[in-house]
DNA sequence: GGTACTCACCTTAGCTGC
DNA sequence: GACCGCAGCTAAGGTGAG
């Protein structure tokens, strides 16, 4: 989608189409989620800190942002998607990887069911989108990023909608491409490159592949050199298992106490379980992440001997990992997540025989459960861990909730 | 000086068991 | 018992994407 949630955000404001409109974080730590093609001609681009975005283009419209909103639209247009195959592998809220080698035969060419797509999108939801037609996925992503509209000084280009990238064309469209175009050529990759004199895909493919594996490792340096060769055999994944569950959060104000931060803590965790319930599972492995005042961030994790998904086990866990944090230079951010997942119903070790651990953590289980189904009633806010309940009330952690940095003031 | 959130994957290092 | 090589696991940090 192009500049999905600003699109989305224009829909219920059409008198600022055609104007400089900024979503994002609207505090002092907050970033851009997105801007319109206006605004991208002042250099504002996504992620670019709020500040900086205002530096430059002080007459943008900003907007809070809605993700409960985008993710409604995100799936309508999913909807759409599944009109034309069932073959659908979701990349984010407004973009996703489609096979549709099945449906040529009843709905036409790639790049004609690419047009038949654009059209529905507009006409069902009023969103423009640019769709790339190739022959495999990351070819196919690049296209897209080729079919958007260009924002420059000079003005805002239209896009093609669709870019389609033939078999035995791969080459001359992608040697000709920055190397920062590539999947998983970021700002470090880049840089790395550079000192090797690699500017554009072509120069890396013209290079030895142990040359490029001695820069940024064996993993990433095969796979780069074969995506600079148009070596993509990565099928659309359907069904992909989620690996992790996580939420971090940064706060207006820096926490200086444990007493705060255990208070964030359960918080986290809360959401934490809350989703992990969701999707019936729970998990043994519990990251805490913590960046200090500096910008300095650090992590560490802890594994259980069996899954568990309550809040109060999550905390249980990770606790001590806090407590050995000195949060007095001033913490800014605080994240919590869980990995290895597997069903905490089953699985009990010798330890929790011993401990006598397993009611207690069946309780709190069953607890949790009940307050899940109170919210579900009654809504997110209805109840939620006493332990959580700092001047601001409760706040509960809900995903998205704030998705681009704290609200404008605080504390 | 400023820099969100969520998720995936990789690298490196250290430990353990065989 | 000490040592080596290997595999597997975990922890911590880094990188990249949208």
């Amino acid at each position: 989608m192009d500049a999905f949630y600003v699109s989305v955000e224009l829909r219920r404001r059409p008198d600022l189409r055609g104007k400089p409109v900024v979503v994002g974080g609207t505090g002092s730590r907050g970033v851009i989620a997105a801007a319109s093609y206006e605004a991208r001609r002042f250099g504002v681009y996504s992620a670019m800190p709020s500040t900086t975005a205002r530096r430059l283009c002080p007459h943008a419209v900003f907007l809070p942002g809605d993700h409960e909103l985008y993710a409604q639209v995100s799936t309508q247009v999913h909807e759409i998607f599944q009109s034309v195959t069932p073959f659908i592998e979701p990349l984010a809220l407004d973009e996703a990887f489609l096979d549709v080698s099945g449906s040529i035969r009843l709905l036409g060419s790639g790049a004609q069911i690419a047009h038949h797509l654009r059209e529905q999108v507009w006409q069902q939801l009023q969103l423009r989108c640019s769709v790339g037609v190739a022959p495999s996925k990351f070819l196919a992503k690049l296209a897209s990023v080729a079919a958007k509209p260009t924002a420059s000084p000079a003005g805002v280009l239209p896009g093609k909608g669709v870019v389609e990238v033939l078999p035995g064309e791969e080459l001359a469209f992608l040697h000709p491409l920055p190397v920062k175009a590539l999947w998983g050529v970021g700002p470090a990759t880049l840089e790395r490159l550079s000192r090797l004199g690699v500017h554009t895909v072509r120069d890396l493919a013209e290079l030895d592949e142990a040359a490029i594996v001695a820069a940024v490792g064996k993993a990433h340096g095969q796979h780069l050199h074969r995506l600079a060769w148009a070596v993509d055999e990565r099928p659309v994944e359907v069904d992909r298992a989620m690996k992790s569950i996580g939420h971090e959060e940064t706060f207006a104000t820096d926490r200086h106490t444990h007493e705060e931060l255990h208070q964030e803590l359960v918080r986290l965790a809360d959401g934490v379980a809350s989703r992990m319930r969701a999707q019936g599972t729970g998990a043994r492995t519990f990251s805490l992440k913590v960046r200090f005042a500096g910008f300095h961030t650090i992590t560490r994790a802890t594994t259980l001997a069996s899954p568990v998904a309550s809040a109060h086990a999550i905390v249980k866990a990770v606790e001590p990992l806090l407590e050995a944090v000195d949060p007095t230079p001033g913490v800014r951010l605080l994240g919590v997540s869980a990995s290895g997942f597997g069903d905490p119903a089953e699985q009990l070790t010798l330890d929790d025989l011993l401990e006598g651990s397993p009611s207690e953590q069946h309780e709190w289980q069953a607890a949790e459960e009940t307050i899940d189904a109170i919210r579900s009633r009654f809504g997110s806010g209805a109840i939620g861990p006493a332990s959580a309940v700092g001047d601001r009330g409760l706040r509960l952690v809900r995903r998205g909730a704030q998705q681009w940095g704290p609200d404008q003031q605080p504390s």
